[in-house]
Parts: structure tokens; sequence; C-alpha cells
DNA sequence: CGCATAGTTGACAGCACTCAAATGAGGTGG
DNA sequence: CCACCTCATTTGAGTGCTGTCAACTATGCG
């Protein structure tokens, strides 16, 4: 399970600069993310402010858990690298997925508030994140009361996000449902100026099809039928937007704008 | 479309005590919510401090709106009798149920951050709803920067009970969809002290589709289904849940415990 | 009392789920 | 480096649930 990830994290496309993550940056200077994290937002977008919070860098292999439902919160993460999954786990073991977090996206921010974690944060694959103590994170609000507006409004973008998908989503076709997925992972590599148009899918039929409501055999049809329609092309984990304007179109219908 | 609400707010249940919301209450002392009004966990549980925020009460006509999506926003708001529901309507014109907003609730909360209200809020019933200007509010939270932590831990609430909700219903079936929507109503008139087993329901079948992802239709048949099994007792708006244990049974495949 | 709207019920078709099998890719050990 | 094994993914066939269209009933309001 363990064991070296051997792909990049995302095919090139339109930022051909070699490997956008670096490994073993211990300062937010050199950070590859820089302002597209969204622990700048969640700092007032001053990353002065935020060096001396983050403490240190972590390491994930691929299937490594970050935290555990009900584990005391030690810390909010930012992942730097790769991406991770919050999965809830019910009664009867059954999995959820909640939400997948790729690059710059704050984690357990909104944990804060219980002091436990809510969910399972399980690494899709390699991957590095940047660790903001609580500790750290309260003296920091302390000093600048401002801030906790900011992770207010990070909340509020979370909440406003969540409705907008899960709303219109819940009535639209596997297709739709599955192209508004994709067009989404894609708008926000494009905010955070990774290669949005050819990138690799680091979740696998399994995960997108829970998180969908659908099954898993459902959405590799609706690949099938997106790809046969020009609208994509799939091998695999290997994703290529091949019609972004004719993706939007299909989920005109249920999504608004970018 | 606008005109006197003959309905009481509720059916009278576990609490045979009159109205609960008797009109013309100008001050939070004599309010029938009380320490159950969500404002009061806005601004940490002491009403005390709510006092000189809470401007006025204003009155809704069923149908009436309270403001409309893109509008400045002046206010937050609490529902203080009746409900309200918060839509979003897409370029086609096309409506999507956001939330129902019961007695308690706080309203456009979210919307503090951006200045503008995100969605529409109309009236599902006559009502009456709290005023907080966002003035009050935030010369509130400059004496008190705490309140601002309270703010956040309604919207780390906020966005934990949508994920639950929604991630886990979008795989269940129809029926299971009403059987939760029924029973989240259910808890949250509970709550708030308010008839639990039996009320009345102030939206339509069209709405409760809309917000559930379903047709009408398919409500109105998950509706005499679970009559059927002698879970419920439906006639039109008034609702008695005849056997809460089998309803949670119902959705126990797909919703955590209460 | 009659109209308008809300809600229920029925018939039928289509889409997604289920079960099953085939194909392909990735990882391991020789 | 190759063979093999495992697991992810795709594809197929059949069934059931839900959407669609339509008719009917009940309720509320003037």
């Amino acid at each position: 399970m363990v064991g070296r990830c051997r792909y990049r994290q995302n095919v090139e496309d339109s930022a051909p600069s070699g490997d956008p993550h670096p490994i073993r940056l211990d300062s937010c200077e050199l950070c590859g993310i820089g302002q597209l994290c969204l622990t700048s937002s969640l700092l007032g977008g001053d990353l002065e402010e935020l060096k001396p919070a983050v403490r240190n860098h972590r390491r994930l292999d691929r299937g490594e858990r970050l935290f555990v439902a009900g584990q005391r919160q030690r810390a909010v993460f930012v992942v730097r690298s790769g991406s991770i999954k919050l999965i809830d786990i019910d009664r009867d073991g059954r999995e959820q997925v909640i939400e997948f977090c790729l690059p710059g996206d704050v984690l357990a921010l909104e944990d804060s508030v219980v002091g436990r974690h809510q969910y399972h944060a399980l690494a899709l694959e390699d991957a590095w994140v940047c660790t903001i103590p609580v500790n750290a994170l309260n003296q920091l609000v302390f000093e600048k009361p401002q801030l906790s507006r900011q992770a207010f409004a990070v909340l509020c973008r979370k909440v406003h996000e969540q409705r907008q998908l899960q709303g219109r989503l819940s009535a639209a076709d596997a297709t739709c449902k599955v192209a508004a997925f994709l067009l989404g992972l894609s708008r926000r590599y494009r905010r955070r100026r990774l290669p949005h148009r050819r990138f690799r899918l680091s979740m696998d039929r399994a995960d997108i099809a829970n998180h969908l409501g659908l099954q898993l055999e459902t959405v590799s049809r609706s690949f099938t039928a997106l790809q046969q329609r020009g609208l994509i092309s799939v091998h695999g984990k290997a994703l290529e937007l091949a019609d972004e304007e004719g993706l939007e179109q299909e989920v005109s219908d249920y999504l608004p704008a970018a």
C-alpha cells in the first residue's frame, strides 16, 4: 500500500515548468503554491504573517491517514502537493467521500470549533501538507483579530460552494454529475495555476461514484459517453478536457457560471 | 398571494401552551423562542448582549420576500415565527430550494462576508423575523471579539449538517430521502421545544421535491408509502410521525444518529 | 357555489442499479 | 526484463425505481 509514487502530480499542460511541487521546501517563500495557498487567504493574504505559524511540513504516503475522526485536533492543515480525501465512516463501516482536497486547500478548519476532527483524512497519492498548530493559530488570531474574519470568509465560501453544487446536481443525470465534477476539478486546478486541461485523476472510480452518489459502473459509462461525444479523453486516471465549452454546455442546465 | 394566514404555526402536540409565537413582541425577554434563538448562540448565549443589537421586528405575509439575491445586505435575520425558504434562481428562471428556515434559525449570516445577499428569501407562511443590522453586529463584534468565534461556530455546524445530509442522501432512494427530510424537520422543531411529533408542513410538495432533487409526484408517492407502512400520517400539509423509530430505521442506512 | 391550485394516483418509458464477465493496467517476484 | 498476479476499469444483460404525461380528487379562496 505504501510506496513511492511514480506519477507526477499532474501531466504537463499550460505550465510546462517541471515538477511544480518540489519536495522539502521548508519555507513559505519558496513554496510553489505561494499566494494560491488558501492559508494566505486564511491569514488575510499576508504570507509574512503566516510564516511563524507554519510549523512543519509533513509527508504522507499514498493511503496514509493524516487524521482520524474523533481524534483531538492539534493543527489545521494545508495541502501542498498531492491530494487528500475526507471521508466519513458510519456505524456499519460504509464510507462516504465528503470532499477531495487539492493543493492549496485548507483542511480541518471547520473542526477547530469542536476541537476534534469530524472526518478521516486519507492521502489519495503521495502528498505534502503544511501544518499550522491550533495553538499557533489561536495566538495569531489573538494578535490579529481580523484574522478570524478571514477564516469566517473561507467557511462562507465553502457553504456557498456546497450549496451550489449539491443542490442543483442532486436532480441531474449521471453524465451531468460527472461532467460537473470534472469541470469543478479543472476550475480548482486553474485557480491554483496548475494544469487544468490535462491532469491526472488522483481518485479512483469508486471514490468519484461515492462522492456523486452513483455506482462506479455508472461513472465509467459516463466517462465513456463523454468521450464518445468528444468532450473529454480518458485513459484510466489520465484525463483531458477536449471540449470545455461542450462540457459547460452539458452542465449549464444545472450549474451556474464559473 | 398576500393575506392573513389562518393556520396556526403548528398543531399542538407536546407543548400545549397556546400559540407559541404571539405577534408583536418587541423585546427579547418576552420572545417565546428565548434561549432557543440561534442568535443567542451567535452572541455567545448571552441574550443581554443581544438586545441592543436587535433593532426591529418585521412582519412578512405569506409569499413576501425578505430579501433578494444580489441586494445589498443591511442586516442578519432570525426567524421568530413562521418559516422562510431560501431559493436560488438561475439564468433560465429555474428555482432551487437551498434551505428551509424555521423559528430560531439565523438567516443570511453567511452573506455578510460578501455584503450582498446570495439567495432569495421568501416567506412560506405569515412570519415574523428579528432584524440585526450589520452595523450593530459589527459594532458588537468590535466590542466583543469572541463573538466572531461564535458566528464561526454557527457556520461550522451548517457546513457539517449540509455534508451529512446531502452526502449520504444523494445515493438514497426517494422514500428514504423523504423520511430523512421529515425526521430532520422534526428534530429541528424538537431542538426548539416546538411540537415535533405532529406539525404542519409549511412548504408544498413541489418545494420538498425541489429541495430533495425529486419530482413532486415521487414525493407524494413516498408520503403514501410511508403512511401505508404506518410510519407517518399525512393529510395535505398536516403531518404526524406515527412511528419515529421506524422512520429512523428507514433512514438509518443513510443518516447518522440524531 | 365555482374556480384555481394543491395533491394523489395510474400507465409507461428511460435511466441507473445489480450482477456478471471481460479487459487492461500496475505491481511483484523470479 | 519478463511472467504473473491483483485490482481497477470497462462492457454487457436484465430489472427496478423514478421521471414523465395525464387524469382525477381534494382543498382553499372568492
